[in-house]
This record gives C-alpha cells, structure tokens and sequence, in this order.
DNA sequence: CTCAGTGCAAAGGATTTGCATGCCG
DNA sequence: CGGCATGCAAATCCTTTGCACTGAG
C-alpha cells in the first residue's frame, strides 16, 4: 500500500506553480505541504494546526485556498465531516481512499491495473451514451481499519 | 443510466423502518422521502426545503437524520460543498455518482459488471494484504456534465 | 397521559472575510 | 514604494440544539 511514486522536488514544483499564479511560496506555504508530505494521508485543517501549533487559522485557510488554485494541493470530502486535503495526484500519484467508518481515519491505497482499466472502459461507455464527459475519477472504500477491528 | 431496480414499496418499507428503531412514520418524513424518489439523485438539504417549502429547516434535519439512522436515507458529500442526501442503496439499487466540476449537480449511475468485479476482486486483495477491512465501496467521476459543456 | 414529533429561535462550529500591519521584490 | 501575505477579530452559513407546544396511540 505504498505510495507509487513521488515528485522528485514537490516543494520547487510548488514554487513553480504558485508562481505561476502570481503567488508567493512563503513560510507558511512551506509549512503546510511539509506536514502533508509527511502525513501521506488527507488532514483536516484542525489536524494541520494541531502538527504547527504556529500556524494561525485564517491564514492556513488561505494558504490552503491558495495552494489549491495553484494546483498543488487537492481538497477531499471522504467522510461526512471536515473537509480534508492532501497533495495534488500529479504531485503524489493517483490514489484512492480507504475511509474507516469507525474512526474516521483515511489511508490512501492504489489500485490494480485491472481496476483502472475498467474505470477507464467505464469513463469512456459514460461519455459515449450519455452527455458526460468525465475528466477524472476516484474510488472509495469504507470499512473498518486495521486499529479499529 | 436509468436506475437497475427499484424497491417495491418504498414509503411501506420506509414504514418498517423506521417502527424499527422505534420511530414514526409521519407527514414530513413521508414528504422527504417523496422529494428524494422524484429527485432520483443525491439533493442538498437546501434542494429539498426549495422542493417542499411548507417544511421547517430544523424538522428537517431531524427527519433525515431520524431517515438516515432507520437505514432509509444515507448521507454523502460527493462536493467539497454541503451535505447531501439519497435513498438508502437497497431500495434505489447500488450505484455511484457522476459529479459535474462546473455547476457542482450529482447524477447517478450504474456500473458494468465488469467494474463491479474489479472492485470486488481489489476489495479481496487489500482486505487480504491490509489490516483494512472494506464493507462498501463507491466509485464517483468529476466531468462536465451536458448542461455545461 | 405519555412521549415522540414539531417548529421557532438561538447556539455551535468549521470556514470565510475585514482590516490594519508587515515584508518581500 | 506597491502589493501580496499575515493574523487577529468578527462575520458567515450550514447544521444542531433548547424549549415549549401539539398530537398520535
């Protein structure tokens, strides 16, 4: 369940394209893709600030928002709480989730080739019959996690 | 993409249900769960109050949630955006949701079975391999729907 | 009678915004 | 200097809760 490759520069390539927005990569913006580097997994924001006690709340919003326009980090809604977010896929690699209906929790996890393959036969039926047009996809699984069995 | 089957008597099993867990079946939840088959896909908490304006916010969302601890209506947050609310999958049928990036509205859709096998065979493995054991799964696709395109 | 359901009003809580200040380019 | 970034405080807005009232069994 390892992740399947990772951006050799994630933090450069963010300063690329916060740049390219007309952004500044600054500390704060620093800070926050660290922590979710090092997580691997989507954090709510409460769990973002409880890893940098230092970052105030509106401004990790906003670094957020920014980050995300910029393209570097995703915004998630596994669960029926918080929102979550993680690094962009092209950042990290494509991924789908496992979401704990005990705790809460999300893990990422990659799937087989052949379960790609029939998202991707599946994408293109929809597009052909129906009027539309899919440009990304994601599967979830809900269960129990290993700490919670 | 029309929907695979339908339950019978919906509001009679909603009936059921709900005396369950000791519950009643009244006027508001009845009218939630007639705006929630007409809809036939997953609605805000602010669509069903524009669909049934007679229908008290509060009393609302004690009904859903009265609906969704009966196993009648289940909540899912397909968007980074609100809440929403659908049919329990074993009165509408199992299915997943096609989410339009541009307008944000959520269409249903049934899968091939040869989706549904990759799935099943993936579930296998990562329940295996994993401490996660996985009880449901849902595939969503982000697109342009043909409204917008 | 009893107790679940109701609905108005107010509270909660995650997220957003106003605004004055700081600082990079 | 100019404009983005910051961070405190206050506002927003979906959702939940307090409470008194109604009605079904």
């Amino acid at each position: 369940m390892s992740r399947p490759h990772r951006f050799p520069d994630v933090h450069g390539e963010a300063v690329t394209r916060l740049r390219s927005i007309g952004q500044r990569s600054t500390p704060n913006r620093r800070a926050l893709i660290e922590v979710l580097v090092e997580a691997n997994r989507p954090l709510t924001a409460t769990e973002i600030l409880e890893r940098r006690r230092s970052l105030p709340q509106s401004s990790t919003y906003r670094n957020l928002l920014a980050l995300e326009q910029a393209g570097v980090v995703r915004r998630v809604t596994p669960t029926d709480e918080y929102s979550r977010y993680e690094l962009a896929e092209d950042l990290i690699g494509h991924h789908h989730h496992l979401v704990c209906s005990s705790c809460g929790s999300v893990e990422d996890f990659t799937a087989p080739q052949q379960l790609e393959h029939a998202v991707a036969r599946t994408i293109g039926e929809i597009t052909s019959r129906s009027g539309f047009s899919a440009q990304s996809h994601h599967v979830q699984l809900r269960g129990v996690c290993r700490n919670c069995s």
